[in-house]
RNA sequence: GGAGAGGUGGCCGAGCGGUUGAAGGCGCAGCACUGGAAAUGCUGUUUGGGAGUAAUUUCAACGAGGGUUCGAAUCCCUCCCUCUCCGCCA
């Protein structure tokens, strides 16, 4: 959510920054026109309200003093607090009307994109920041897709998990079931080394949840929902996880705080029929190691820096080719100010594919799910800055690893740092 | 699912119609005492909105939303949540 007294204060940049995401697509006017509004009436309510409190001290105070509670002169104090109330009556409920108006637009305008994101209109403009490990790219030409090879080894089962569920749902067996425990595993010790602190969240919601991190009111058709209840499933851990610290105040000491946490993940991904339908990329289910930083605002750009590295480090220790993208206004998601894509080499495509989105929220999140912090000495609280990434998206980096490391012979080398975790070399029938 | 209890400030906990943003305690901060510390004493210590350059001032908030009243943390209604016991269950 953005700071009203920022668009109040400088309507200018605020518009011009959301401009950059795409020009038309929001507009700050009404909501100015509405603030106004809502605070010369809020002015006028304030000072009925200090007289009618007045009038009800004074009557208290004059009873006590022995004054004749039947008489004339508290029920001429009486009658005008009565006149205040009828008009306090006809004020509140425009009043309110005006805020929730505010309220509900402010839900619907994304974050400001911070003043190093790269301007542009779409994804074709985002730009790369660097490639890892192009001296790992096989060469073989006969790279057979991951859910292929995945069906052939007997690891992957995509018509079961269209009749246990529906399309996009996968079943893993055996050794697949055995490697993606593996990736967790491997991918949760090492963030853990980093200093991440593990958390193992609900992965049904409440609707406030959502809506802290910026998924509702925007988003709801990308979520499944529980029909009976306010709960929802978990788009990704980022939601569970950033709202453990949701309407606190932490002390500046406590910070920054770094989580990690391994969930399945479930959407909808509606819209986007007839995109990647094959194979392990784009499933109803899945899973996934999730980053999350709570951090002092001052920090939170070297912060994001080091979450993206702590990200890539999987990536590097698996022998996965990369490269990083710092994505563009136009592209980058709803409650990000900047972001970084951590694209892997899916080498059946000949190209490279998400399998991480590392974010820095800022204060969005912070302010929507009003977690703050409290800095000794200084007067009045802040909010947060939040930060997420994946580390990784478990389902794409078992598909990465399916076809960069597949051997001629059509059998899997396991990478090094996997095998002490799935104890085999080699996955072959 | 059935029966009962309860939701108050950073925490514990009183208050059950009148100057209560809220006693008392803990915690925290400052000061005093001390060579320094502990202990002790004193003082201070919620958050958010509005107006004002500011000092300041005003409004709101005792789970949420309505109602009664000149006046509600306190009374009434609805909803949510938590806890205890019973039942069921991984």
């Amino acid at each position: 959510m953005l700071d009203i007294k920022q668009i109040r204060e400088n309507p200018t940049l605020v518009q011009e920054l959301l401009n950059r995401r795409g020009v038309g697509k929001y507009e700050i006017q009404p909501i100015l026109y509405l603030d106004q509004q809502q605070r010369e009436l809020e002015i006028i309510r304030t000072n009925i309200q200090t007289r009618s409190n007045e009038i009800g001290k004074l009557i208290g105070v004059k009873i006590r003093e022995g004054v004749d509670s039947k008489g004339e002169e508290i029920q001429a104090l009486k009658d005008e607090g009565n006149d205040l109330k009828l008009k306090l009556w006809e004020l509140e409920p425009e009043e309110k009307e005006l805020k929730n108006k505010i309220e509900e637009i402010l839900l619907g305008l994304p974050n400001l994109p911070s003043e190093t994101t790269p301007v542009g209109k779409d994804e074709r403009e985002n730009v790369e920041i660097r490639r890892w490990g192009d001296e790992y790219i096989p060469t073989n030409p006969d790279i057979l897709p991951h859910d292929e090879i995945g069906k052939k080894l007997g690891i992957l089962d995509f018509e079961k998990g269209v009749k246990v569920a529906q399309s996009r749902f996968v079943a893993l067996i055996g050794v697949g079931a055995a490697f993606e425990r593996a990736l967790i595993n491997f991918m949760l010790d090492q963030q853990i080394a980093a200093g991440y602190t593990e958390i193992m969240p609900p992965i049904l919601v409440n609707s406030t949840s959502l809506t802290a991190t910026g998924q509702l009111p925007k988003f709801a058709e990308e979520s499944f929902k529980c029909g009976d209840d306010d709960l929802w499933l978990i788009p990704t851990a980022e939601v569970p996880v950033t709202n453990l610290y949701r309407d606190e105040i932490l002390d500046s000491n406590q910070l920054p705080i770094y989580h990690c946490a391994y969930t399945p993940c479930f959407r909808r991904e509606a819209g986007s029929y007839g995109k990647d339908t094959k194979g392990l990329i784009r499933l109803h289910q899945f899973n996934k190691v999730e980053l999350v930083k709570f951090v002092h605002p001052d920090t939170s750009e070297s912060e994001h820096e080091a979450l993206v590295n702590n990200a890539e480090a999987i990536l590097q220790a698996l022998k996965l080719p990369y490269r990083v993208l710092e994505l563009c206004t136009g592209d980058i998601g709803f409650g990000a100010a900047k972001c970084y894509d951590l694209e892997v080499w899916i080498p059946s495509a000949k190209t490279y594919r998400e399998i991480s989105s590392c974010s820095n929220f800022k204060d969005f999140q912070g302010r929507r799910g009003n977690i703050r912090f409290k800095e000794s000495g200084k007067k009045g609280t802040q909010f947060v800055h939040t930060l997420n990434g994946s580390g990784l998206a478990i389902g794409r980096t078992m598909a990465a690893i399916l076809e960069n490391y597949q051997q001629p012979d059509g059998s899997i080398k396991v990478p090094e740092v996997l095998q002490p975790y799935l104890k085999k070399v080699t996955i072959s029938n």
